[in-house]
DNA sequence: CTAATTGTTGAAGTGCGATTGAAGTCAATA
DNA sequence: TATTGACTTCAATCGCACTTCAACAATTAG
């Protein structure tokens, strides 16, 4: 009897890998990184609690939010060893993520904007132009800085 | 005297870095992939035209917007080859971009709703949850499909 | 003239987020 | 018993977007 049928069994790796959408390469990979944890039964596979199925969806959205693994790493630290991470616990670690995804929209509002104002335009006001979010841009480490200085577009 | 105060000036490729927020590196990177042309000096120097202010501004955009340094270059190989673009030009390129920012501003919202409906929540529904966008998702090369399967949240 | 600055090239290195491959273990089935 | 299939580990490799380095050439300031 295929194991995935009986909801109180802990997950193989392929099972979890099919209802996270996320490959058993990358499931190990997250486990190497100190993301996921997981039992092992007496052959060694591992064998995941079924609440880690949240665990991963956190990751999914933490990463569609531009998060590096290192931080949603950082991020799940803050949640109990001792117990299942209840409702509360999970809102509390993405309660600041809400000025993030308004960050983010705002960010990709001035980019729709510069579209018509400072790319599709004639003028040559991209000289003193600035579209993209400098405090975004700051924020970014390595490679890239990639910000747009001076002041706002004449245009605006 | 400082070059950059004649307007009429090509850009050397400091020059251009300053004005753009990108790297001197990184701006003969893009050259090396075919993202940016520039004449050279009797000494083998950069010189770029005034115009390429606005491809590197494009370049950057398009980056925001999650495109590969391929796609830009594709895009960019749209453009007129024998004049300097026009506004028309650059928003012809544009255009399909504005359904691209709606879609990723959906997903950022779809993601702030699934913050609260399911990885906040108490409820098991996460199992048969769909927040991110599959298509979005589909589109994507290379590692790390990440879809989320199934029926909607009951919560929704 | 000298020294500092700015530029050139090609190759190698970096960081991230994985994937891939080789070699081996283990349980269930033909 | 033999084989299939799922799993294990560890190391290597990949793709992307750059950065860094070494060795050298040219320009510019004092």
């Amino acid at each position: 009897m295929d194991p995935a049928f009986d909801a109180l069994q802990p997950l193989t790796v392929s099972e979890l890998a099919r209802r996270t959408g996320v490959a058993p390469s990358a499931l190990r990979f997250y486990e190497a990184q100190g993301l996921l944890h997981a039992e092992r039964s007496a052959a060694g596979h591992r064998r995941y609690p079924r609440a880690v199925i949240r665990r991963v969806a956190f990751i999914i959205f933490a990463q569609r939010l531009g998060l590096s693994l290192a931080e949603i790493r950082a991020a799940l630290d803050q949640l109990p060893r001792d117990r299942v991470p209840t409702g509360d616990d999970w809102q509390r670690l993405t309660h600041t993520w809400h000025a993030r995804i308004a960050e983010r929209i705002a960010e990709l509002e001035r980019l729709r904007r510069g579209l018509t104002d400072c790319i599709g335009c004639g003028c040559l006001s991209l000289d003193s132009c600035r579209i993209l979010n400098p405090f975004d841009q700051a924020a970014r480490h390595g490679p890239g800085p990639r910000y747009w200085l001076g002041d706002p577009c004449p245009a605006q």
